[in-house]
DNA sequence: ATTTTGACGCT
DNA sequence: AGCGTCAAA
């Protein structure tokens, strides 16, 4: 039985015309090249007469297992081995809620979304693990440098290291695969199991017989071999495996951190093939796994498709998983989806996301926020500006540290509030945010800031009698656009004259200040009405904007919420469509390079049933030009 | 009533 | 500029 039953049998008729498509390709190429930083994975795919072997990108990730807990236990190493949380604000709520759980924890019953109480009840021996708190915040400060240690390993090994989360990477493994692809194929170096470590291959049950597989149609016709896509994309699949084993056992060495990973041909498909065998082992993906693997993947599993957007899908589409999805065409996501949404779904479901990684290794934002909840909620100026001096003194502590360490300034301070009506009848509360231009890190001048784009929003909201009518129910404070170097004298004049005359009445809560003559920047929260706009949003704003505008559909929304679209950059570099007709053939003009006069694939080879492993079909495919 | 982050797209 | 969505511990 072929591996890939059911996932797209429709390959058969694809791209035909053959120059125009390779026209837009390089076009849509460009355009990816351009936004990727590190443009070695749109330069993987050309062949060239110094760079013989045309493989595709070649993608991992890499994700801390239950990173807080991991933190923990290398400062108290004795509680390795045992069930162990991390828990925030053990004071309140049932002893304070789970952030991380150890995988012995999991193994006993401990659930997230649990508390510390809960976990306590199914395992009394778990080890209870508290974020410190400063500030009266919890302060996660010291996750943060773990990470940042972590990301410090992974550069010393890659150069295109994207930073997507306190405890994940992805990494663009393309040119360094690249580059050690001869001397594998030489026999010069050789995969084994050992090299691959901890490898698991998605859909199949041994790492040896995988190889075996490979090194068999490597012996057997080794031309063939390097003319197959199929055979020489699994050959850097495996040379990528060594590479990130290696990796994670210098993360190892170094931070005593154990990781799992997932390599593969798209962020995508490597987030999925991570999460496959966790903890502390990393998965490859190849091409001919993705088919079945997707037959059994929830579409709400799938990165991107976890929140509103993949509910709507399988709602609207009366689907659950990815293979189902992936058999649906683009006409049909037409009908619920916009132009580009349903393009983008598309590629999706084979795989394809076509999202450069990022070279990025530091964060973009510096902030803090806090809830305030119940009988917490904040709604006194003096409330409000005593949590504004407890953020800024974590903030600045933080983004001196950024500053001497980063050599960058934040140049925007942004001030988020929620409040609500009462904060004991909470449904969901009005979200906002406003910004000042950030100049200084000096604590003063940052609370000055936050304070007063706070209050003139939460007063121009009613104020009476020392009280918002309002309550803030969560506040936070955030730094952003981060500048080269530290702050300049060009950058404090402009702010100053940028600045009007205040307009709120400080002299109470901030009596003498140096700032009394400043206004910081934003706009007068009585005159926008936030409820109303929001309201409006609501009812009509968010369904229409993501629905193909061509041909209305509003009945097959049945009032379903938006779908959001990240996707927007994503698909522009896919292509802008010839005339082809099956949605295959979209999607690999926009993935595939052709090497020009030559061999031209008409799918992506890795997809298909060729170099599966026990497959034994034809070697290759090709379309004489 | 998990909470505290962070990135990014849309308008 | 400000809001919403998605995601990770």
């Amino acid at each position: 039985m072929k591996s890939n039953t059911g996932h797209r049998n429709d390959q058969g008729r694809v791209a035909e015309e053959g120059e125009e498509v390779c026209g837009e390709q390089l076009g849509a190429m460009e355009n990816a090249r351009k936004r990727c930083q590190a443009p070695s994975t749109s330069k993987s795919l050309m062949a060239t007469e110094d760079d013989p072997y045309k493989i595709d990108p070649l993608i991992a990730l890499i994700d801390m297992d239950c990173f807080y807990v991991q933190v923990e236990l290398r400062l108290e190493p004795e509680w390795r081995g045992k069930p162990a949380i991390v828990v925030q604000y053990k004071t309140r709520h049932k002893g304070g809620g789970i952030i991380a759980l150890s995988y012995e924890a999991r193994e006993r019953g401990v659930k997230r979304f649990h508390h510390a109480d809960d976990a306590r009840e199914v395992c009394p021996e778990v080890k209870v693990f508290v974020v410190p708190e400063l500030h009266g915040k919890a302060d996660l400060t010291r996750y943060r440098d773990a990470g940042a240690e972590v990301i410090r390993v992974m550069k010393k090994h890659f150069h295109c290291v994207e930073r997507a989360s306190v405890d994940e990477a992805f990494v663009d493994l393309t040119k360094e695969v690249k580059q050690l692809l001869p001397r594998y194929l030489s026999k010069e170096l050789k995969l084994t199991p050992e090299a691959l470590g901890s490898t698991c291959i998605a859909e199949s049950h041994s790492v040896e017989a995988w190889l075996d597989q490979l090194y068999l149609k490597l012996e057997e016709d080794p031309e063939a071999f390097v003319a197959s896509s199929v055979q020489l994309n699994n050959f850097a699949l495996a040379i990528g495996a060594v590479l990130v084993n290696d990796l994670r056992q210098d993360i190892i060495n170094v931070t005593e951190f154990h990781c799992s990973g997932g390599i593969s041909y798209s962020k995508t498909l490597s987030k999925l093939a991570c999460g496959l065998n966790k903890p502390r082992k990393q998965t490859v993906l190849p091409g001919n796994a993705v088919g079945p693997l997707f037959n059994k993947t929830n579409i709400i599993d799938v990165r991107m498709l976890g929140g509103k957007l993949g509910r709507s899908i399988i709602e609207n589409l009366c689907i659950s998983t990815m293979g189902e999805l992936c058999k649906v065409e683009v006409p049909k996501l037409r009908q619920y989806f916009s132009e580009e949404t349903a393009r983008w779904l598309a590629s999706l479901a084979v795989g394809i996301d076509n999202e450069p990684v990022q070279e990025r290794d530091l964060p973009k934002s510096i902030g803090c926020s806090k809830n305030f909840l119940g009988k917490e909620a904040l709604s006194t100026r003096e409330q409000v500006k005593k949590w504004m001096e407890h953020f800024v003194s974590e903030l600045s502590v933080r983004l001196k540290k950024d500053q001497a360490e980063n050599n960058r300034s934040a140049s925007l301070l942004t001030v988020s509030i929620t409040y609500v009506k009462d904060p004991f009848k909470i449904k969901s509360g009005q979200s906002c945010s406003r910004c000042a231009p950030m100049t200084s890190y000096d604590n003063e001048a940052m609370v000055y800031d936050a304070f007063m784009v706070a209050d003139r929003l939460l007063t121009s909201l009613g104020y009476r009698n020392g009280r918002y009518h309002y309550a803030v129910i969560n506040l936070g404070i955030s730094a952003s656009k981060m500048r080269d170097g530290g702050f300049t004298a060009s950058r404090i004049d402009s702010y100053f004259r940028g600045q009007k005359k205040k307009e709120v009445d400080d002299s109470q809560i901030f009596p003498g200040n140096k700032y009394s003559e400043l206004k910081v920047k934003g706009r007068d929260a009585s005159k926008i009405q936030l409820g109303k706009a929001k309201e409006v949003r609501e009812r009509k704003g968010s369904i229409t904007k993501y629905l193909n505008q061509a041909s209305p559909r509003k009945d097959a929304q049945g009032g379903q919420a938006s779908h959001h679209q990240q996707q927007k950059v994503r698909t522009e570099h896919m292509e802008s469509k010839s005339d082809t007709e099956t949605r295959l053939g979209q999607l690999l003009q926009a993935t595939r390079s052709q090497r020009m006069g030559k061999v031209r694939r008409l799918f992506p080879a890795r997809f298909t049933d060729e170099g599966g492993t026990r497959l034994g079909g034809r070697q290759r495919r090709r379309v004489p030009q």
